[in-house]
DNA sequence: ATAAGTATTGCAACAATAGTGCATTAACTG
DNA sequence: CAGTTAATGCACTATTGTTGCAATACTTAT
């Protein structure tokens, strides 16, 4: 169990007291989560800072970007050692319709695609959307 | 060969001159295109007209929307008797990085997905990022 | 310990996209 | 032609994301 300190330091992020704050939220959320749920949170936060300290997790590594097809960016915590892309990671993410969360299918790697002639990828991003497991056994 | 008015009277879209003129923008550009995109071509039509002239399209199944990652919704006609619900299709959509334009490949069907228990997919988005054939050959 | 330099934060402002309310105009119906 | 419905134009609003800049806080060298 690291401490919130130590999983800073070790994506060489200064630990200030916001950033502790936001990743401990991160950390305790199971779903992907978007700017405007940290600042309802942290409501006497600024929305500057909670949008760099966001940014910087991202840059470092420590989050990822999803684009959920909901017009929102999402943010979650990236698997130990990974080798995520700034912008996209490689498995797939659900988005529910019934309860809105977005969640990291982190062992549901997105199968291999084929294109047309010269069309060259380096970039894949697939979201499924539907019930989650939590929304249809309920 | 059809005529814009039967294109839109088949798809139940009365075929007002500012519909005709937008289909018409639709039908001769090959990749998918933005309000914006409209917006400008069309700098002396209100904003307004065009956002729900593409609304409606998209509501009588003319064209469909894709979420290709930018932010900025895309729009690009569907296929004759194309089955894609409102939001997506099934096929997969390609966003260059050079040239910045999406390519519907039509041809390319979103692969079947294996979920974990309890999940269920009522709709895929899947976005491949990189570069176009007429940017890889250029 | 102090001063200088660097990093972080807070506030204000801006831009782009998307969307709504309502009055006006055009088209259709009997 | 009058009455009804549909489409358009204008103004305004909301949300998300983003930047500039001044004020603090933190670090490092004298
Ligand atoms: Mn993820
Ligand atoms: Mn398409
Ligand atoms: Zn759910
Ligand atoms: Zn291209």
């Amino acid at each position: 169990m690291k401490t919130l300190e130590k999983i800073l330091e070790n994506n060489k992020v200064k630990p200030t007291a916001m950033r502790l704050l936001v990743l401990q939220f991160i950390l305790r959320k199971k779903t992907a989560l978007s700017l405007s749920q940290l600042e309802n949170y942290f409501d006497n936060a600024d929305r500057t800072t909670i949008y760099r300290t966001i940014k910087t997790f991202v840059e470092k590594g420590l989050v990822h970007q999803i684009d959920d097809g909901t017009g929102v960016t999402k943010y979650a915590l990236c698997e130990e050692n990974c080798e995520c892309e700034i912008e996209t990671d490689l498995h797939l993410h659900f988005h529910c319709t019934k309860c809105e969360e977005t969640t990291c299918l982190t062992e549901h790697k997105i199968p291999q695609i084929n294109l047309p002639e010269g069309f060259i990828a380096e970039n894949i991003n697939l979201v499924v959307k539907g019930i989650c497991d939590k929304c249809s056994t309920s």
